[in-house]
DNA sequence: TATTGTTATACTCTATAACTATA
DNA sequence: TATAGTTATAGAGTATAACAATA
């Protein structure tokens, strides 16, 4: 084993001591996002799985497939919760005419009104990053895209 | 109304896009950190509550209400999560001699062994941050902390 | 045969309310 | 009376397996 200097030593828990605090961070945020999220669906009288369907058919269409596959879960799953929205007037099953073993779920008129609502209430990540200055915005924006391992786009 | 440039208008988009980028990047690390939880918690045959529980105590013994409080939910669900993880052998009840109405929940040894290897296994968010310098750690860390309104510390 | 969506089943998490044993 | 923990109950999300309709 080579020796090392007590400033190796030193820098390395410095550095150890310093990812940790930024991860406990990122987990404080997670939790924050969470609490934010569920709190502006219930608000709606929608757990969080309702809200992110919700939210999902807000921006486009999809096959109750492509839902389970978006939610991470199995789409039996998915049966229950498009039934729960539908029963309450915010989404629709069609048909899919190319494909009539299809159902496509979407949100109707009163479902896309309710998520762009919800959307506009989630004021966490928004407020704050507000208070950033558009250089501090950029600087963040290409940390965290090098934490997702993203392209620096 | 005043009349304002064209500038002052493009200005205020491009701030819009970026704030709104920066909340999608949130939106993400926040999916995939719950995801790495999720599934390292199944490694080890436990579901996301039971695996933050057993990661409580083995920090420290609590109250059944405190556990409620840290994962902000009714004190009834508690009973249920620790008795599937006494009955697993990775947590105790012990009586409290100061307040006989109190049980402390405990990690038991094999418990303590379990939350350790788990937190191992949570390479996301620790494993990125190795590829920063610790400058880039440093502004992650400040931004952060400006992000959940924490003093400069 | 393979795929889409559903149903049936079982388990977990969740909140509410009522209960017990202490304080 | 008030508090700590539990039990009972009901609703929701989850995975697995089996099923009907369609491809």
């Amino acid at each position: 084993m080579a020796a090392r200097t007590d400033t190796a030593h030193a820098t390395e828990a410095a550095d150890a001591a310093l990812t940790r605090e930024v991860v406990d961070l990122i987990a404080s945020i997670v939790s924050r996002y969470h609490e934010e999220y569920e709190a502006a669906a219930a608000q709606y009288g929608l757990t969080g799985a309702q809200a992110r369907v919700l939210a999902l058919l807000a921006r486009e269409p999809l096959p109750m497939r492509r839902i389970a596959e978006q939610l991470k879960c199995e789409p039996s799953n998915v049966t229950g919760i498009v039934d729960r929205l539908e029963a309450r007037g915010l989404v629709e099953r069609r048909p899919d005419p190319a494909d009539r073993r299809v159902k496509v779920a979407a949100a109707t008129e009163a479902g896309a009104q309710t998520a762009d609502r919800l959307r506009s209430g989630l004021t966490f990540a928004r407020e704050p990053l507000a208070g950033l200055s558009a250089q501090e915005r950029r600087a963040l924006r290409d940390l965290l895209r090098r934490m997702l391992d993203m392209p620096a786009g």
